[in-house]
DNA sequence: CGAAGGGTTGAGGCGGTTCAAAGCCGGTGG
DNA sequence: CCACCGGCTTTGAACCGCCTCAACCCTTCG
């Protein structure tokens, strides 16, 4: 079934490789950042604890060493759009002026690496790493933008639950792991408000889409932030993107 | 009044630098692009011309020279997300694996410059400025999901629309040009659907929210792609970032 | 003059939001 | 151990903004 869906896929629907350098999981991960120099401090941050604000002097540049991180930003009326959620490995507050763009705040207890700007200029293998970040960045924001302009609120979420299941969903895709059973477990750790706003929904409707998912038993709730996924190929169907 | 503006903006809406990279205007410039050496190649591509398709071999980077291009990309039942419009200076075509991550086409004629991925490697000069570039990208692909996210129809086409308008909505914004007279004339050099595709919207949202703001006076149309704004501080409140 | 290809306008429907109420669950204190 | 509280989540009902579908208009070009 995987096999022939690769074959039905048109050149455009091929994974380009932006998932490459940043990672699946936000969470769980031992990832050694190329930041563990001796320029660089750490700093450990609880569960939704602020990194910095948009409009914060952009001092620093930092990586994810353990934890997720989400950025955000803000309208004047408290509209809220998170545009990026991070895992290990990936790389923020990198400014285009002198402040930062948006908002940074973790979602689970994260270690990060800190590295002035200055001592990010200077060195060759940062600048390496930061371009290919980037580029990453780029191409997630990229789908991203496909999701929040032209995706439904079903495809949305469908989208946003494949994101953390392993090696499925991308053209390396690995199809099922038997014949029988197709599930996976995922961990969330954000609430309803961080998902709807990162989705360009309301919490309301996450959570109804959410039930009518569970309803056609595609997954199963073990806890609020933890989804079993009953049919991840099923799920796979739903996010549009085949 | 601009003044004022500017010191009830919360921090938060600063401007962040973004937009310095890249033009404000995509067309009627004469950048002196950086790729404009012995290595690299030019191409003219007429309106609306194609320069790559999302899925092919990623083998050249290309920089706009002169004229405006946009990025897109297609879901299976045809949905188009229009993610980036780009002008003069501009960098697109990098890539994070193989293959370009998104369609690549011409809004107007426009002379790019293009350079292989292995010159590229090679110059420092090229891999500074695409890192200051992609920078750049990266933040007003965050202002587009805001957009996409939270922004209603009027707020996505004004915030459109102000993109065009030179030196104002900005942290340096420079105000209106006289105290009775607050008029600027941009062109769109696109169509209906492209803007509809890049606003996450359909045609005829895009159309009848231009009907609206001429039947308000914000707006007049010259030509059905050349608006004079009519009260430009009247538009940027509508963008919903003030 | 007629056809073709955008663009505009209108009527109706639907998906997602809004507002409101009830449910669930973990934590605290009696 | 259980009652109570607060925060988050779920569910329901009504509404509304944008989409869909269809007709019409305008401009361009043969």
């Amino acid at each position: 079934m995987p096999e022939e869906r690769i074959v039905r896929m048109p050149k455009a629907e091929f994974d380009t490789g932006a998932a490459r350098c940043r990672s699946n999981f936000p969470i769980e991960s031992e990832f050694k950042g190329i930041m563990s120099s001796d320029q660089s401090r750490h700093k450990t941050f609880p569960a939704h604890g602020v990194v910095f604000f948009e409009g914060d002097p952009a001092n620093n540049i930092y990586e994810v060493a353990d934890g997720s991180v989400m950025l955000y930003k803000l309208l004047p009326d408290g509209r809220r759009q998170v545009v990026e959620i991070l895992g290990p490995g990936d790389l923020f507050g990198v400014p285009a002026g002198e402040v930062y763009d948006t908002s940074a705040e973790t979602l689970t207890e994260t270690l990060v690496h800190m590295i002035s700007r200055k001592d990010a200029e200077g060195s060759d293998e940062i600048q390496q790493h930061m371009k290919k970040c980037l580029i990453s960045q780029v191409q997630n924001l990229h789908d991203h933008a496909v999701l929040l302009g032209r995706k439904s609120a079903h495809e949305r979420v469908a989208s946003f639950l494949m994101r953390f299941v392993p090696n499925r969903g991308g053209f390396a895709c690995s199809g099922p792991q038997s014949e029988t059973e197709d599930e996976s477990v995922v961990t969330l750790y954000m609430t309803r408000q961080e998902i709807a706003d990162y989705l360009g929904l309301t919490i309301e409707t996450v959570s109804r889409v959410l039930s009518d998912m569970k309803r056609r038993k595609v997954i199963t709730m073990e806890k609020q932030d933890r989804i079993r996924v009953m049919n991840v190929c099923g799920l796979c169907h739903l996010t549009g993107k085949f």
